[in-house]
RNA sequence: GCCCCCGUAUCCCAACCGGUCAGAGGAAGCCGCCUUAAAAGCGGCACAGUGUGGGUUCGAGUCCCACCGGGGGCACCA
C-alpha cells in the first residue's frame, strides 16, 4: 500500500459526495407506492428541532440513530418517508427580537437557514420536499383550523380559572409545563397563579382512552415514558358518594375507598373551593375567612411540602352518613385540593395518614373499621390501608378482601342511590393560550352582540400583525392587543364592530400535528390528505428526547384522537414505536457554558468528519443510555473507518466476481454478520450493529493479510457487506468504499446483501457435556445431531466415565446440540 | 410514600427462549513488529465472576424475593 493511499481526505469527501446524492434525489418519499400499497411503508420520523442557533450534539445523534434505521428500511425495500422541519414559533426568537429591535421571523428563518445548512452536511436521509416550518402562514393557517374543528366538537372551550402564571415569560402556562418543583419547563422561573379566562382543549374527554392505549404501548415504547405517562394521567378507580348536609344540598365526595365508609368520622372541603363558603354558617364564616388568607400567604413551594403541619376551620355544618346515619362535621382545609376530584372528601382517618394527621391535630375521633392486625392508629398515629378483617361496618363485617369490600359498597350504594362506582383521573385541560407574540393567534372574533364568533374558513390564516421590538415587551396581556388596526374588526356574524382574539397559542399545539402536514405540506385546499395519512400512518419510529415523556407526546396522542373521530384518520394512535434518545453529556455532567465543559458539534465535524462523529454517536451506547463524550473516542471511530476504507482499496478481485468460489470461513462470517445485522436493526440495537461491522472489517483484514489472500472473491463480497453495513452510520466513507469497489453511485441505492442460509449452518458445534453443572467435556458434533445420540457420545465420552466414577447417574439433560448435563447420585 | 428503569473488567458496552468454568466491539494501559525517529499501520498481553444476601432450577448475569446504590415519573390526587 502507498503512502497517499493510507487516508482519505474527509472533508473532500464531504464535498464530493453531498451533490451526487442531491442529484440522484434517492431519498424522496414515494406518495404514489404508499397509495397503491406496492411496497411497505414506513414512515421514520424524529422530533425536529426548534431553531435556536446552530445543531448541537444532541441533534447530532438523535439524526445519526435515526438516519440508521430509515437507510435500513429502504435497503429492505420499503417506501420511506422520512421528513424534517422546524417548529419555529415560541419564546426564544420574541426574546431576541425584542432585543435587537427586530421582528421574531428574522432570528428565525435565519438560524432554520443555519440549520438546514448543517443538517445537510450531516447527511442525513431527510426528504427535503416536505420541509416546513410551523410559523408559515401556510402551515399556520392549519392550527387555526384545526382549533376551530375542535373548537365545533366541544374540544376547545374557554373558561375562567386559577391558572398557572410564569413571571418571567409573562404568560400562562399549562399544567404539563410546570415541573414538579413548580418551576417553568421552559426557562425555569417559579410558577406562580392567576385567576383568568383562558382557552383549553378538553383533553380529559380522553383521558380514559389516553390511558387505556398505554396497554398496547408498553412494548414497542421505552417504558419509562409509559411509565411517566401512566402517573401524569393518574387513573384512579373509587366512587363517587353522595352525602346529605343539612340545610344544604347534598355534596359529592370521590373516594378509592369506599369500602371504609363506616370508619369516616368527619367531612374535609377545599379551603379555597366555592363550596366552602357556600357551607360555612354565620357563626363560622370569619373563622373561614380568617383562615383563607392564611392559606393564601403560603406559597406554592410550601405546599409542595407533604410533611408540613394539617391546618383547618370547622365550617359549623354536619353531613350525614348514608350508610349509617351518623352526623359527620365538615371542616375546610389546604389538604383538600379544589380542583381534584369534586374538592370534598370524606376523611377515614383510621385508614387514611391524611386525614388521621387532621384528627390528631383538631381533637376528631378516629374509628378503625378495617382490622389489618397492625396497632391501632388511633394509637400510634400510623393509618393502615392494607387488607384486613371489616369490623363496625354492617354488612362488611367479617369480610378479609379489600376488593370485595369495595364491590359490595359500590353495589349497596348504587341499590339506594348515594353513590355510584366512578373513574378520577389527575389530567386535567390543556391550557392553550398564551400570551405572547410569535405563534398562531387564535382564530376568534369577540363580538358584544354575538360572543365568540370563530373566523370563517376562508380569511384564514389569521395572520400575524407586523410586529417588533419594543412592541413585543411582554406586559401580562398579549402583544397583539396593542395592534389596534388589527384587533379592530367586523364581527362576521352580525357586521358590527368586535375584537379579534389576541392571544396565540402555545407552540406545542404547532407540533401536536406536525407529522400529519409532512404528508401533504404543500396542499393549499386541506391540513392533510387523508388518503396519504391512510397510506403512511401511523408513524412506525418516533425518537425523541425524554423531556416530552409528558407533554409533545401526551399532546399528539391527544390530537391524534380527536382527528380520528373527525374521521380525518383510521388509526388510535401516532407512534407505533417510540425511542428515547439519551443526552450526550461530558465529564459526567450536563454541557453547559457556567461549567465550561460544552462540545461544540461544527468543530467535532471539523476535526473529524461527519461520518467519525456519526459512528462515535451511534457505537458509544444503546441509544436511550446517555453518551459521555469524555468516555468515547471519535479518533477511534476514524481509525476504524480509515481502516474500512482501505479494505476496498485492497480488494484485488473483479467486480462482479462470483462469491461462491470464495472462501468458505470468510463468507461465514460475512453472512453470519448481515443476517445478525438485520436482526440488531430491527430492535434498534444499532451500537451493536457497528460493533458486528468491526469485527468483519478485522476477519477481512486477516483473511486478506494471512488467509485466502486479496484475490479472494470473498474478500470482495466481505468489502462490498462491510460498505452497505456502514452506510447506515457514515455514509460518506461507505460511498468511497463503494466507489473503490467498482459500483455506480450511490450505495445507498444498493440492494441488501441476500444471506445464503446454507452458510449459516456450522459445519460442526462444540457440545458441553457437565457434572452436575461443571464443564467435564467437549465433543465435536454435526448441527443437527438427536438428543439420543448426543447422550450416547457423552455417556461414552472417557473423560465423562472417569467423572461419573461410577456414581449413579439420576438424570441426564440434553439440550442438543450444544449440551448435555448429568446429574449423578450422591 | 407510590410507580418505572438500571447496576457486567479502569472506562463505554456485548452475552438470542436460563445452557460452553462471562466477552463481540471499542477506549485507556502494557509489550512487540514496522520506522533513522515519531505518527499511522500490524500483531500480542493483561484485566471482572456480573451491587449484596437469599431462593427457584440439573444449570442463574439472565427468573423470583429482600436489601444497597444510581436515574426517572407522580405526590396532602382522597
Amino acid at each position: 500500500m502507498s503512502e497517499t493511499d493510507a487516508h482519505y481526505d474527509v472533508h473532500a469527501v464531504e464535498e464530493k459526495w453531498l451533490p451526487v446524492w442531491e442529484r440522484l434525489d434517492a431519498f424522496r418519499a414515494d406518495d404514489a407506492a404508499a397509495l397503491s400499497g406496492e411496497r411497505e411503508k414506513r414512515y421514520a420520523l424524529t422530533m425536529f428541532p426548534y431553531p435556536s442557533g446552530d445543531l448541537h450534539m444532541g441533534h447530532a445523534e438523535v439524526f445519526a440513530i435515526h438516519d440508521v434505521l430509515a437507510r435500513y428500511w429502504r435497503f429492505r425495500g420499503h417506501d420511506v418517508l422520512n421528513p424534517m422541519g422546524w417548529d419555529s414559533f415560541g419564546l426564544p426568537a420574541e426574546n431576541a427580537a425584542i432585543r435587537n429591535d427586530e421582528h421574531p421571523a428574522t432570528y428565525t428563518y435565519a438560524n432554520i437557514e443555519t440549520q438546514f445548512e448543517s443538517m445537510r452536511r450531516y447527511g442525513v436521509s431527510f426528504d427535503w420536499s416536505r420541509r416546513l416550518h410551523t410559523s408559515d402562514p401556510e402551515y399556520y393557517r392549519w392550527t387555526q383550523w384545526l382549533f376551530l374543528k375542535f373548537r365545533e366538537q366541544g374540544l376547545a372551550y374557554r373558561k375562567n380559572s386559577p391558572v398557572n402564571w410564569c413571571p418571567n415569560d409573562q404568560t400562562v402556562l399549562a399544567n404539563e409545563q410546570v415541573l414538579a418543583d413548580g418551576t417553568c419547563e421552559r426557562c425555569g422561573a417559579e410558577v406562580t397563579k392567576r385567576e383568568l379566562t383562558q382557552w383549553y382543549f378538553r383533553t380529559t374527554h380522553y383521558a380514559q382512552e389516553l390511558h387505556d392505549c398505554l396497554d398496547d404501548l408498553q412494548d414497542s415504547w421505552i417504558g419509562k415514558v409509559v411509565n411517566a405517562q401512566r402517573n401524569w394521567i393518574g387513573r384512579s378507580e373509587g366512587a363517587h358518594v353522595s352525602f346529605a348536609v343539612e340545610g344544604h344540598d347534598p355534596i359529592t365526595v370521590f373516594t378509592t375507598r369506599p369500602d371504609t365508609l363506616w370508619g369516616a368520622t368527619f367531612m374535609v372541603v377545599a379551603a379555597d373551593a366555592k363550596l366552602a363558603g357556600e357551607l360555612v354558617t354565620t357563626e363560622q364564616a370569619q373563622a373561614l375567612e380568617d383562615y383563607l388568607v392564611e392559606v393564601r400567604k403560603a406559597s406554592d413551594i410550601d405546599r409542595l411540602a407533604t410533611d408540613r403541619p394539617k391546618s383547618g376551620v370547622f365550617l359549623g355544618t354536619y353531613a350525614v352518613n348514608p350508610v349509617n346515619g351518623e352526623r359527620l362535621p365538615i371542616w375546610a382545609s389546604d389538604y383538600v385540593l379544589a380542583d381534584y376530584g369534586t374538592g370534598a372528601i370524606m376523611a377515614v382517618p383510621a385508614h387514611d395518614q391524611r386525614d388521621l394527621d387532621f384528627a390528631r391535630a383538631m381533637d376528631l375521633p378516629v374509628r378503625r373499621v378495617v382490622d389489618t392486625g397492625d396497632e391501632n392508629p388511633e394509637e400510634t398515629g400510623v393509618a393502615t390501608s392494607g387488607n384486613g378483617t371489616y369490623v363496625s361496618s354492617g354488612p362488611l363485617d367479617g369480610l378479609t378482601d379489600k376488593a370485595e369490600g369495595i364491590h359490595r359498597v359500590i353495589e349497596l350504594l348504587e341499590a339506594d342511590g348515594t353513590g355510584t362506582g366512578t373513574v378520577n383521573f389527575r389530567l386535567r385541560d390543556w391550557l392553550l393560550s398564551r400570551q405572547r407574540y410569535w405563534g398562531a393567534p387564535i382564530p376568534i372574533i369577540h363580538c358584544a352582540a354575538c360572543g365568540e364568533v370563530p373566523v370563517p374558513g376562508d380569511q384564514l390564516p389569521v395572520e400575524l400583525p407586523e410586529l417588533r421590538g419594543a412592541d413585543l415587551k411582554p406586559k401580562g396581556t398579549s402583544p397583539l392587543g396593542g395592534a389596534r388596526e388589527w384587533v379592530e374588526v367586523a364581527c362576521p356574524s352580525c357586521g358590527g364592530p368586535a375584537e379579534r382574539d389576541t392571544d396565540t397559542m402555545d407552540t406545542f399545539v404547532d407540533s401536536s400535528w406536525y407529522f400529519f402536514r409532512y404528508l401533504s405540506p404543500n396542499d393549499a385546499t386541506q391540513a392533510f390528505d387523508p388518503a396519504l395519512a391512510k397510506a403512511w400512518g401511523p408513524i412506525d419510529l418516533y425518537i425523541g428526547g425524554d423531556e416530552h415523556a409528558v407533554l409533545h407526546l401526551l399532546y399528539a396522542r391527544f390530537f391524534t384522537k380527536v382527528l380520528r373521530d373527525l374521521g380525518l384518520i383510521d388509526w388510535d394512535e401516532p407512534f407505533s414505536a417510540y425511542l428515547s434518545q439519551g443526552k450526550v453529556i461530558n465529564g459526567g455532567r450536563k454541557m453547559s457554558k457556567s461549567l465550561g465543559n460544552g462540545v461544540n458539534l461544527g468543530e467535532q465535524l471539523e476535526k473529524f468528519g461527519v461520518d467519525a462523529v456519526r459512528l462515535t454517536l451511534v457505537f458509544a451506547s444503546p441509544p436511550e443510555d446517555n453518551i459521555d463524550w469524555a468516555d468515547v473516542s471519535p479518533s477511534g471511530a476514524s481509525k476504524f473507518l480509515q481502516r474500512a476504507w482501505r479494505l476496498a482499496g485492497d480488494v484485488a478481485s473483479a467486480a462482479g466476481d462470483d462469491a461462491a468460489a470464495g472462501d468458505t470461513a470468510l463468507r461465514k462470517v460475512t453472512h453470519k454478520t448481515i443476517h445478525d445485522a438485520a436482526q440488531l436493526l430491527e430492535s434498534y440495537r444499532f451500537n451493536v450493529v457497528v460493533a458486528r461491522t468491526m469485527e468483519l472489517v478485522n476477519a477481512t483484514r486477516k483473511a486478506i493479510d494471512s488467509g485466502c489472500g486479496a484475490a479472494d472473491p470473498a474478500v470482495r463480497e466481505a468489502a462490498e457487506a462491510v460498505a452497505i453495513l456502514l452506510s447506515l452510520v457514515a455514509p460518506y466513507t461507505a460511498e468511497e468504499m463503494w466507489e473503490r469497489l467498482g459500483h455506480q453511485p450511490s450505495v445507498a441505492q444498493a440492494a441488501w446483501p441476500t444471506v445464503d442460509p446454507a452458510l449459516l449452518v456450522e459445519d460442526s458445534v462444540t457440545a458441553v457435556v457437565q457434572i452436575q453443572g461443571k464443564v467435564r467435556a467437549r465433543l465435536e458434533v454435526a448441527p443437527d445431531i438427536s438428543e439420543a445420540d448426543l447422550e450416547a457420545l457423552a455417556l461414552a465420552d472417557p473423560g465423562v466415565v472417569k467423572a461419573i466414577d461410577g456414581r449413579d447417574v439420576r438424570k441426564v439433560i440434553v439440550r442438543a446440540p450444544k449440551l448435555v448435563n448429568v446429574v449423578i447420585g450422591g
